[in-house]
DNA sequence: GACAGTTAATAAGTTAAACTCACTTATGAA
DNA sequence: TTCATAAGTGAGTTTAACTTATTAACTGTC
């Protein structure tokens, strides 16, 4: 076999951009098919069809690597809003929590990763993915702010604890799940979790309407309309990437 | 100087039980003083006065002999126990909580270590630190239970998802604080959280007790009577440490 | 269409830290 | 005193992230 056996080097040699962009992409696929502690820099370049020292040209570490690609997938997440709907707060809320749970059954490596080990880096707030989370949380941040500001909410509870309680709920709510132990119902859990804080939350004055029907189902379905425009901030002074290496990297 | 320099091999061979138990000791002190991922075998090793060898004799893998350590911290914790105090039900409530973030904010490290390395190991549920981690939260579990058996708290909400609530909130204004940014208003946060779980447990035909002050400054400090006995729910079938090796641990 | 300068890409390393194994030696029982 | 047992270790191996010296693909110039 083998008539015109010449090994013939057909390297690629791209474009930084499109080689960045293509080992990003491939990085990503393989996150979310093998999880953080499966993937190895040696087989991205393969997948890629580069030598493992080319992924290190283009990033400093496997772990700028892998931040990078969480930025990428939340400045989609921040792009593609949704409706704002005019519905009541519960519902509103309600709809809110439900859509951060789709995210996480979408991308469950992903969000394990955000979870597991960008929230914990000690250099987290100044991080460029800590604004970007911020973004992604402002619609719950703004509705809460609105029904305490409009005097639906009663003001003696932070609203920063508010979304603790909030964030903190869905992620207890969606660890087994990112363990890898079967699905979850986001619907039953984003009503339960905006029926608590809704009751909890809301002023005793304000309870003329009493006795509201507590169910309320369906009202899934992620809409896709615009919104104003409002959630702009620019990220402040922030590295983008850029945290600590916290391994190896020796010789800095 | 050194008038008799004997080299001289002072070692130590003490029997496995001791020295299983100086290993746990001298790592739990390291994990607290350096952090798991500044804490190295090596030098647990040397801290221990033995050779790094003897450590993969008694333990079989690193994560094993830090999961160790934290179910020793466990158990500790599951021994003192508080008093239930006839309290109300929401100063009981904050009062658990209060206790929590104590825990944490006594044991940063380990508390690192669970939430970040034990909590999200695809084998978390069968490992024995699951159930340590069960009974410790079986008080608020108990507390929430019989809230709504007595008719007390709604019936309409699950108490998994109420545990979730809870521990998530905990968890997350707990966070900045793990990651090293300084101290947590616990004493606020309890009281917070507490809040809002109560008025939104609250049955609205118990409200006739309208109108509770909602301040409950102090209560702090740990009080420690006994507890009757209730919580010695044994282990089912669960492996005693024992999850997946995850990193390394080649030749099987 | 040859030449040179630039820079994408890589082969062949190095390093660190968990883990292994063949061997050594303290200890206690006979 | 001897010897079996088992605690302990020195000197590895392995793996996967990361480095560096070098090669060669492309670009513009004449």
């Amino acid at each position: 076999m083998s008539a015109s056996a010449r090994p013939q080097r057909i390297r690629s040699r791209l474009s930084p951009d499109e080689r960045i962009s293509k080992i990003l992409a491939t990085t990503r696929i393989m996150l979310s098919e093998k999880g953080y502690e499966h993937l190895f820099t040696a087989e991205i370049a393969e997948r890629c069809g580069i030598s493992e020292a080319t992924i290190f040209k283009y990033f400093q570490t496997k772990r700028e690597l892998l931040t990078r690609v969480v930025e990428q997938w939340f400045e989609e997440l921040n792009t593609e809003k949704t409706a704002p709907a005019k519905q009541s707060v519960r519902q509103q809320l309600k709809q809110l929590i439900w859509e951060n749970f789709a995210t996480i059954r979408r991308e469950p490596a992903l969000s394990r990763f955000v979870l597991m080990e960008l929230r914990a880096d000690p250099a987290y707030k100044s991080m460029y993915i800590y604004q970007l989370n911020r973004q992604y949380n402002s619609r719950i941040l703004r509705l809460l702010k609105e029904a305490i500001a409009s005097g639906k909410f009663r003001g003696d509870v932070p609203v920063r604890l508010l979304m603790n309680i909030i964030y903190g709920a869905m992620e207890h709510e969606t660890w087994a799940f990112l363990r890898g132990e079967g699905n979850f119902d986001a619907e039953a859990a984003a009503n339960g979790i905006a029926e608590v804080i809704y009751r909890g939350m809301l002023k005793p004055s304000a309870s003329a309407k009493r006795k509201q029907p507590v169910s309320d189902n369906a009202a899934s379905a992620a809409a896709d309309k615009e919104m104003p425009a409002a959630s702009s901030r620019k990220p402040r002074t922030v590295n983008r990437t850029a945290a600590t290496p916290a391994k190896r990297k020796k010789s800095a």
